[in-house]
Formats: structure tokens, sequence, C-alpha cells
DNA sequence: TTTTCTTTTGTACAGATGTACAAATTATCA
DNA sequence: TGATAATTTGTACATCTGTACAAAAGAAAA
């Protein structure tokens, strides 16, 4: 058999693609250079271990997504108007985990995919990573929509800004539940729709008036200040 | 020793208190047992295999919180003013999902967290439990959302439940995240405060204009009609 | 008590797992 | 070309896995 001149890269690739979709622990080396046409041993050549492999592929994404999105936040914050300003904040938070900019095969949703499954799996590996290269970027983001909507407290932002992680997460790990549930109508796998109905319903979200009863988010949306929630912080009965 | 005389339960909760913090193939029947104080022998007594086990989890709670998400539904549905029964529809399916009626140990919170992590795992015993059991439920939920929201099409109620899902599951899996990033300001292990803040993102969102540039969700928040999101379905570049 | 049923224990086994390593193979460059 | 380095292969090993099963222990009923 012809040599593969980038074993490296196939194995790599192939990692992702069965992490992503069947966690970390279900998949064995073995599966891997299956999947990536190489030896079992070749695995352990490059990447040293199974921890190795998996340190790799983070090492690989983390830099150009991050990269993406930052810059596409340093865009967005000169937007004038405050709607359009929030929105392209936001949009600039989503787009990159859905489609990386890079030639990566795969894209940024699979690599997502595999942060979701890795989060949920609890992987201690990946447990430093995620504090100390993603929370910066985070912050930035925190930041830009405090901006934007400076009445509202850090923790409530904080709080809107894990929904939209986890909001983002489970449309990647389970889109067939919206082709399922919209009976056809709608396809949990496109990227596209996804984008858009996680952007505008993020953005609704955060202008939401605080939990402690406060006004709406801007003076555009008379929405009215509404009473705190109803039977707040205890049973609906 | 002396003699459990609950040994099946101690082995239940063990199991659930394990598969929902490592997932299920990082867990061994040999660790649920030490967990439990029980002989590993004893748990395949009980449960046949450890596909019968976490099969055996979901039978267990399914039932009572589903029934307890459709009592609240429809005290829910009962609701007079508009935006109150929006937010108690979405109470009624939030609620039972971190804190189960039941005395089963753990709580709901426990299961759902399971869930969450079973999801992301893509597990096969749980895929078929989930379309048979949950889209039920879930279908009677997006139907009374439909009711308040009438103007707003079912693809896109289906796919911001899809996002308040998500939300639930990755506040349950990682709570440290909002800790963390909250400095100190809020405790994502908050359960009271996780409900609140859940259900206020989430009426905000359900009530967001539809994508293909509706108006505003209800008479009453008067936002506006407003553009269609800028650069609908493209790049944002 | 004795008998019968239920539960627990201990052991065993076939297969899978991560990893190490020497040998074989292929690429690189003098 | 030949020499050196980089990669791939095959095999081996200790450990862990789910599961089966007979023996022991305990509970319940006679």
């Amino acid at each position: 058999m012809t040599r593969n001149p980038n074993m490296r890269e196939a194995i790599l690739s192939a990692a992702e693609s069965l992490f992503s979709t069947r966690g970390f622990n279900a998949v064995s080396i073995r599966d891997i250079a299956l999947e990536a046409g190489a030896n079992p041993g070749s695995v352990t050549y490059h990447f040293k271990s199974k921890d190795g492999l998996l340190l790799e592929i983070y090492k690989r994404h983390c830099g150009p997504m991050n990269k993406r999105r930052i810059e596409l936040l340093v865009a967005a914050r000169r937007v004038r108007d405050v709607q359009d300003r929030l929105e392209a904040v936001v949009r600039a938070y989503v787009q990159p985990a859905f489609s990386s900019s890079s030639d990566l095969a795969g894209g940024g949703a699979r690599f997502t995919r595999l942060r979701a499954v890795m989060s949920a799996e609890g992987n201690a590996v990946v447990g430093r990573i995620i504090a100390e290269i993603f929370d910066d970027t985070t912050n930035a983001f925190i930041e830009a929509i405090e901006q934007s909507l400076p009445h509202l407290p850090r923790r409530t932002l904080v709080w809107r800004s894990q929904f939209l992680l986890g909001a983002l997460y489970y449309t990647l790990v389970n889109p067939e539940r919206v082709t399922r549930l919209s009976r056809g109508e709608a396809d949990g796998a496109d990227m596209a729709e996804a984008i858009e109905q996680l952007v505008s319903a993020t953005v609704a979200a955060l202008q939401a008036p605080d939990i402690n009863g406060q006004a709406a988010a801007e003076p555009a949306a008379k929405a009215g200040a509404r009473k705190a929630p109803a039977g707040s912080r205890s049973r609906t009965a």
C-alpha cells in the first residue's frame, strides 16, 4: 500500500471524528488507527499517548478559533447602532464555533462538538485547557456585552453566556432532535439556520430584564418594567 | 458486615452518581459496586447487565418527572395573563428537571445531568428511550408555547426549545463555569437561581421576532418590527 | 428445627485496552 | 550510490472490562 504522506493529519482527523461522536472513553486507539488507515503503534509514535492525542487536537484548533473570534469581536465593537452591535458581538462568538476559517478538515463544528462531549464526560485532560484558554476569550465577550447592556449585573450576563454555550453545544451534539420535533420542517444539521436562530434567540435573551425586577434592556425596546418573576425562587405549586 | 436491606437502591444510586459525573463508559461495574458497598456480582444479579442498570435508572425517573411536568403544564395553561402563562409554561418544563418531586435520592438534577452526559456520549441504549418517552412531553410543551405565541412558526419554536434544553443540560454539567466567570458573584450550583435565570432568559428568547423578519412577539412588547438579521445566513465578514 | 427461596460472595474467563519496543520499511540527504 | 534519520509494522504484556456461575450466607416459611 502506498504510504500516506500525512499520516499524522489522518490520525488527528480520525480521532477528532470519533471522539466528537462517541466520546473519549468509548474510542480505542485501535479504532482510531483503523479509521485513519494506520497502525496502532503509529498513533503512540506521533502523539505519545491517547491523552497526548486529545491535547494535540485542542492545540490545533484553539488558537485559530479564538483568534477568529477576537477579530470578529473587534469589528463588532465598532458597529454604531446599539442593537446591531449586540447582535454582531453574539455572532462573533457563535460563528467561529460552527465553521472555522482555517482549512482544517471538518471545520469548526466538529471540534466544537468534541468540546461539548468532553465537557459532558468531565474529561480531566481538557478541564485545565478550558479554564486557561477559553476563559480569556469569554471574558472579552462578556465585557463587550456589558458595554451594550450596562444596566445588567455581570452575574446575569454570565448566566446568559452559560445558556448560550449550552445551546450551542447541544445543537451540535443532538441536531436530529430538531429535525424530529419539527417533523421535517427544519433540519437540525443546517448550520446556517442554527446560527441565525441561535443569534436571534440569544440577543433577545440578553436583552431581557434582570431577574431582580429591572427595567427592559434598551430604551428602544419599550417592553415596560415587568414585575419580578411570579413566585421567584420558590416552587410554582 | 451487616447486610444492607436495600442493596438494590444503593447500587442504583451509586451508578446514577457515577454515570452522571464521569459518563457511562468511564465507569466500571466494579466502580459502582465499590461506591455502593456491594459485590460486583451483586450488580449483575439485580440488573442483569450494565445496560440493564442504565435502563433501570431511566425507568425509575422518567415516569415521575414527566408526570410532574404535565401536572405543572396543565396548571400553567390555566393562567390568564399571556405573559404570565408563557412564563409558567417554561417554568413547568424547567423546574422538574432540577428538583424531582419524588423522594428518590439525589433529586431530579442528578438524573437530568445523567441525561445530558448520555446524550453527549451518544449512548445507544438511551437513544431509543429519549425519542419514545420524552418527545411526547416536549410536544405538549411546544404546543402550549404555540398557543401563547401563535404568530411564530413551529420550526422556530422547536429551535428555541432545543436551546432551552441545551442551556439546561450545560448548566447542570458545568456549573463551575458560572462561578468562575462571575468571579464569585454567582454560584453555578445554586439551582434556585439557575431556574430563575433560565426561565427569564428563555421567555425572552421565545418572544423574539422570527428570523425571517417578523414583528415582535406580543402586543405588550412594543419593540417595533426590526429588520431581518444583518447579513442573514452569510458570514459577518 | 428443616426446607425453600433470595441474596451475596468469590472466582474465573475471554476479550479489549493503553502502551512499550524491536524489527522492518521508507524517506532524506551526503 | 550509501548512510542516516524518520516512520511504520508487528508483537507482547500487564491491566481492566463485562459477564457467568457455583458456592456460601442469609431470610422466610413450613
